[in-house]
DNA sequence: TGCCGGATCCTG
DNA sequence: AGGATCCGGCAA
C-alpha cells in the first residue's frame, strides 16, 4: 500500500484513468477512515474536449483543473450533488479524471455507484476542492495485491451536448463489477 | 442583473 | 417522465 505519487497523475489523462481502475480511494478525517475500490472513471481531456469544464477557458470554478496534477477538483452539480475529479497532466492543460463509482471496502455506509452518491458517502464536498492527493486526508493508494483489471470502454455519460466528443470512448469501468453506475 | 442549463439522483 | 435546487457562464 503506497500513496500514488504526483508523477502518477502527470501522464496522459486516458492512461491515468485506466490505471486508476482497481486503485483505492481513501478519505481519513476525524479518526474515521473510509476506503473504496475505484471501479468506474471518465477522462476529460482539456480545453479542446467540448465535454470538459475547461473547454471554455479558465474560470474561478475550474481553476484547480489548470493547476498541478494530483489535486482534487470538486464541483457542485444540479445544485444538489458533488462530483470528485483528479487533476492530470502538467499544469495548464486543464485535464482531469472523474471518479464515477466505488466498491465500498471499509468504513463506508450508503451507495457509491455514481459520482454524486460516492461523494455523499465519503462526505466529500467543495471543501475538498484543491486538496493535495498525495496527503493522507484524501488520497489514492495502490493496493497490496493488484488484481489484473479488464477494462470496458464506453462513451461518457451525460455529455450529449459535446458533439463528436460525446461519442469518444472515454468512460472506463471494470468488467462485471456490480458497483458500476450503469452498464 | 437576469436567465438558462447542467459530468445527477430519486420518485411516480 | 419530471422535479429538486444552486451556481457558473454568458448576454444585455
Amino acid at each position: 500500500m503506497r500513496i500514488l505519487p504526483r508523477q502518477f497523475y502527470d501522464r496522459e489523462t486516458a492512461q491515468v484513468a485506466l490505471d486508476l481502475l482497481g486503485m483505492l480511494l481513501v478519505v481519513e478525517r476525524d479518526g474515521c477512515k473510509k476506503v473504496g475500490l475505484i471501479v468506474e472513471v471518465e477522462a476529460y481531456l482539456g480545453e479542446h474536449d467540448l465535454a470538459c469544464h475547461t473547454s471554455k477557458g479558465k474560470t474561478p470554478r475550474n481553476e484547480v483543473m489548470f493547476g498541478p496534477p494530483g489535486h482534487a477538483y470538486v464541483y457542485m452539480i444540479y445544485g444538489i450533488h458533488h462530483c470528485l475529479n483528479v487533476v492530470t497532466e502538467p499544469a495548464g492543460r486543464g485535464c482531469a479524471v472523474l471518479i464515477r463509482a466505488l466498491e465500498p471496502l471499509e468504513g463506508i455506509s450508503g451507495k457509491t455507484s455514481g459520482p454524486g452518491l460516492l461523494c455523499k458517502a465519503l462526505g466529500v464536498d467543495r471543501g475538498a476542492n484543491g486538496l493535495d492527493l498525495t496527503l493522507p486526508e484524501l488520497c489514492i493508494v495502490e493496493p497490496g495485491q493488484h488484481k489484473k483489471i479488464h477494462a470496458v470502454k464506453r462513451p461518457r455519460i451525460g455529455v450529449d451536448y459535446a458533439g463528436e466528443w460525446a461519442k469518444k470512448p472515454l468512460r472506463f469501468y471494470i468488467r462485471d463489477n456490480p458497483f458500476i453506475s450503469r452498464p
